[in-house]
RNA sequence: GGAGGUUUAGCUCAGCUGGGAGAGCGCUUCCCUUACAAGGAAGAUGUCAGCGGUUCGAGUCCGUUAACCUCCACCA
């Protein structure tokens, strides 16, 4: 029997791995199921998982359960991402607490280590998932570094090389200059920070002629080869031509002109540093200048500064700073609020940068996506829609992606070069000769291979393997908005160039987690939440069940302890009714599949049905929230403040009849509630699911269950009744009555009180009903919430008096805008039919019950 | 400079195709009723940011203003 206290912990325990155990989440490719699929986004193996990996996961596993419940073939691939970047840097620092850098082990070494580092976090992750109750398939666990996933990176390098779509090419990109790699332009993150504009005076050569010039950083300066003006500027226009002397170091700079140049901005001329800015780089293009580097990799000086080789390009900004005012050349300088851009993920500054790189043509692969999502029918749907528009906007102004890092851990680029011709080889096999060639020292962006994913991990570049014969195209993608350009349109041109394919047919975009006040949780301000905390003290379950039901598609949600315990109390709700109906079903109880008897069976099977419906549909196009929320106001409500009350004087009745009809609907209702929520909250509905129908079953191995039919009639009297015992218990507490007295109650109206019903109503509040009319007692219904007592025997008729004053009013201003709408004449000449009818039926009910309590109240006051 | 989001009960937020405003928490009153007091019953509270428009009818559609937020792109 269950414990009298939910206990997430005692539930939770152990459960996961007898599900692996037992292989419910291993697709089996049964040809008669539909199948479903969801690969999951891999997660970084840099450290442990967070709360935006529990949102993930929890929106792709629910999904995953509920299509399992209906039936379907699914398919949860797991798997993680070595995270290029990312891993290195945490490497490279556990290196370097023990006093070594990567470069004095070398490549091979190094790789070792991180190989260690990855096997390590991957068991947190693995423990993580477990954690957090996921339904995934670990035969078919993948990582983006493993042999099958390396052959994909590398068939695809080479296809996009040899169609021209990869090339390599000199150009600025972004240098991040501790990770001491080239960065992709969205891997550069623009904050804006405080800054200084200084001003510097610059001398002709050929007279005393000086202008100024204003920079950022002017430790570039070593870089310049020239001054630039536009050439319409009239107060400049007059320099070009000219010469004058860099102040950094003494060199005689040309003056050109060049339309770039904005008038009136800032002093009017600029210095030009190629190598060291993207619009300077292309002003020297167009004027065939040379573009000389003066920083090293590491974000030092190198030997262009003279005197401050070697020195950090912050210091050396200051210190040339000093010098040259020193030298009387400096004007002033200038508090400045600029963007600067920042890598995402070492978070330096980065540089830009003239270096050699390998680009991904991005244009033909965009305009195909696009072109594709044209076709309504085929494309892939965005939930919200509106990142649809996001999507396309950043495919529409993309520039070519910057795929190579000088990196070690990572997909090694698969190009060789001649020792002695410089001959390119580009091939997934190495050329034969190996010892003549040298193969690229770079390794791939590593979202060069999570952009493969969704086939990659099924089997790609092997066109005939079974799994992605079946489970591709993907059937959902459930990630954050965040990445939607890292991966996301990513996956879109790479399944569109080799599957031909949209990767996934719906996108799922969900919003971040911040904290409790609304603030992002970073580690800076440490305001994060651990998921594995929160599971320990409120259990998977509850959190899952906040993640999914306190969230909004596509808007970002704050955490909430308030609705973390508010999640944990459903539960526990449900843990208690489910406790109720297991106590009262007897030793050796055989379900069969239940009638209803009793009307309340009739309603409450209306009421899961409908449930089930709207719940299901939701589900289906991605409203989690809403689904959850009526599966929580169905359990609550209906199952467990009407239905099992309901049942209480059944059970506890002398009728054996009754008693087993009761039992055989509350079993089925259970189910029924268990299986729904088991996408939820798979622990706990797995624990209720055996303790009703043994140690052995699984609801993993349930279906979604089976509508049974009820009587409408039924249903809607019921419907009426609560309404009724809920106003009469309330008149009996506020009056004091006592539970014995007899409350005398007159309705009129449609509903025939049947002895059922009848039963129902003194079991529920001791109310009888004495007013017969044409020998059948009568209520009437009560759905515009008029309620008619005769009220002889209630003590306190001031407060009666008061109350059905004050109900009098509220059906006078319904009445009076009943009639208002009614006599609209352009309501009645455009509104629908059934509107109007329902209208006047609403008002011709209002006036009944208004003369109704009239009557009551003039009967009431004498 | 572009694009988008948010503004609804004291707090946190739902409200998706326009037809009498909801939830959780909090608050008030009553109840230890034998599944649950982390519970049960009842109840109060809203110029749905402002303005204008479309409509018989707008929290919902359109325009506009304001505040806050996010993304993208940026000039030395």
């Amino acid at each position: 029997m269950l414990d009298q206290k939910y206990d997430a912990g005692k539930v939770e325990a152990g459960k996961h791995a007898k599900w692996i155990e037992k292989g419910y989440f291993t697709a089996k490719g049964d040809p008669d199921k539909k199948p479903y699929t969801i690969v999951i986004p891999p997660p970084n193996v840099t450290g442990k998982l967070h709360l935006g990996h529990a949102f993930d996961t929890a929106i792709q596993d629910s999904l995953c359960r509920y299509h399992r419940l209906k039936g379907e073939d699914v398919l949860y691939l797991p798997g993680m991402d070595h995270a290029g970047i990312a891993t290195q840097a945490k490497v490279d620092a556990r290196l370097k607490e023990q006093g070594i850098s990567r470069y004095d082990i070398g490549r091979e070494a190094f790789l070792q280590k991180a190989w260690e580092w990855k096997s390590e976090y991957a068991d947190t992750i693995h423990k993580q998932w477990e954690k957090l109750g996921l339904s995934v398939d670990y035969t078919r666990e993948r990582f983006t570094l493993d042999e099958g996933l390396s052959a994909a990176v590398k068939e695809v390098f080479v296809r996009y090389y040899k169609e021209g779509l990869i090339y390599q090419g000199k150009r600025i990109i972004n240098w991040d200059p501790e990770a001491k790699t080239a960065l992709s332009n969205i891997e550069v993150i623009h904050k804006e920070v405080e800054g200084r504009m200084y001003y510097f005076r610059y001398h002709l050569t050929d007279s005393d002629e000086t202008f100024d010039v204003a920079t950022t950083r002017p430790e570039t300066m070593f870089g310049d080869v020239c001054v630039v003006v536009h050439p319409k500027d009239e107060k400049l226009n007059h320099l070009i031509g000219k010469q004058c002397i860099n102040p950094a170091n003494g060199d005689v700079l040309p003056i050109i002109g060049d339309e770039y140049i904005e008038i009136g901005f800032g002093t009017g001329a600029m210095k030009c540093t190629p190598a060291h800015d993207p619009n300077d780089y292309e002003i020297a293009l167009r004027h065939g200048l040379p573009m000389p580097i003066c920083m090293n990799e590491d974000g030092t000086m190198n030997e262009l500064c003279g005197e401050y080789e070697g020195l950090d390009r912050f210091e050396c900004r200051k210190r040339l700073t000093a010098r040259i005012e020193s030298e009387g050349n400096f004007v002033k300088e200038e508090k400045i609020v600029h963007n600067v851009g920042h890598s995402e993920r070492t978070g330096v500054m980065v540089e830009p940068y003239l270096s050699k790189q390998w680009f991904v043509r991005m244009k033909p692969l965009a305009e195909d996506v696009l072109a594709h999502q044209q076709d309504p029918e085929t494309k892939m749907n965005f939930y919200p829609p509106r990142f649809e528009h996001t999507f396309a906007q950043w495919l529409e102004n993309i520039e070519d992606w910057c795929i190579s890092r000088q990196l070690w851990w990572g997909h090694r680029i698969p190009v060789y070069y001649h020792k002695e011709t410089g001959e390119i080889y580009c091939e997934v096999e190495p050329p034969k000769d190996i010892e003549n060639w040298t193969q690229d020292e770079d390794v791939l962006d590593t979202w060069f291979s999570s952009a493969l994913w969704p086939f990659s991990t099924l089997g790609w570049p092997d066109e005939d393997a079974p799994d992605l014969k079946r489970y591709f195209p993907t059937s959902t993608m459930g990630t954050g908005y965040d990445i939607l350009f890292f991966w996301v349109a990513r996956m879109a041109f790479s399944a569109r160039h080799f599957m031909k394919d949209i990767p996934f047919k719906d996108v799922v975009l969900h919003g971040l987690i911040r904290d409790e006040q609304g603030r992002k949780m970073s580690k800076s301000l440490g305001n994060g939440i651990d998921p594995m905390d929160v599971i320990d003290q409120y259990g998977c379950d509850s959190l899952r069940f906040f993640l999914l039901t306190n969230s909004t598609p596509g808007l970002d949600m704050n955490y909430s302890t308030e609705k973390i315990e508010a999640s944990w109390n459903f539960i526990n709700k449900l843990w208690n009714a489910a406790r109720y109906v297991l106590l009262n079903l007897p030793e050796g109880f055989e379900r069969k599949t239940p009638e209803p008897h009793n009307p309340i069976d009739h309603w409450i099977l209306r009421r899961l049905n409908e449930t089930m419906a709207s719940a299901a549909a939701n589900i289906e196009r991605y409203e989690l929230a809403m689904a959850g929320n009526e599966l929580y106001r169905f359990v609550w409500e209906d199952f467990c403040s009407s239905y099992i009350e309901f049942t209480k004087s059944a059970l506890n009745g002398e009728d054996e009849v009754r008693r087993e009809e009761t039992r055989q609907m509350l079993a089925y209702l259970l189910e029924a509630i268990v299986c729904l929520l088991s996408p939820y909250i798979p622990f706990v509905t797995e624990e209720l699911y055996q303790a009703l129908n043994g140690e052995e079953t699984s609801v993993n191995e349930a279906r979604w269950p089976e509508a049974i039919a009820y009587d409408k009639e039924k249903a809607d009297a019921v419907e009426i009744l609560i309404e009724i015992i809920r106003e009469t218990r309330a008149l009996r507490s506020e009056n004091d009555l006592k539970p014995s007295r007899k409350l005398e109650a007159v309705y009129e109206g449609k509903l025939k009180i049947d002895e059922s019903l009848q039963a129902i109503l003194t079991d529920m509040c001791k109310l009888q009903i004495i007013e017969k009319l044409e020998g059948e007692t009568m209520v009437r219904p009560l759905k515009d919430g008029s309620l008619s007592f005769r009220l002889a025997d209630i003590v306190d008729k001031e407060a009666e008096l008061a109350k059905i004053e004050k109900e009098l009013q509220r059906l006078q201003k319904e009445i009076a805008r009943s009639r208002g709408i009614l006599s609209n004449p352009g309501f009645l000449a455009k509104a629908p039919e059934a509107k109007i009818n329902e209208e006047k039926e609403k008002q011709a009910s209002y006036e009944s019950a208004y003369a109704t309590l009239l009557n009551k109240k003039k009967e009431l006051a004498s």
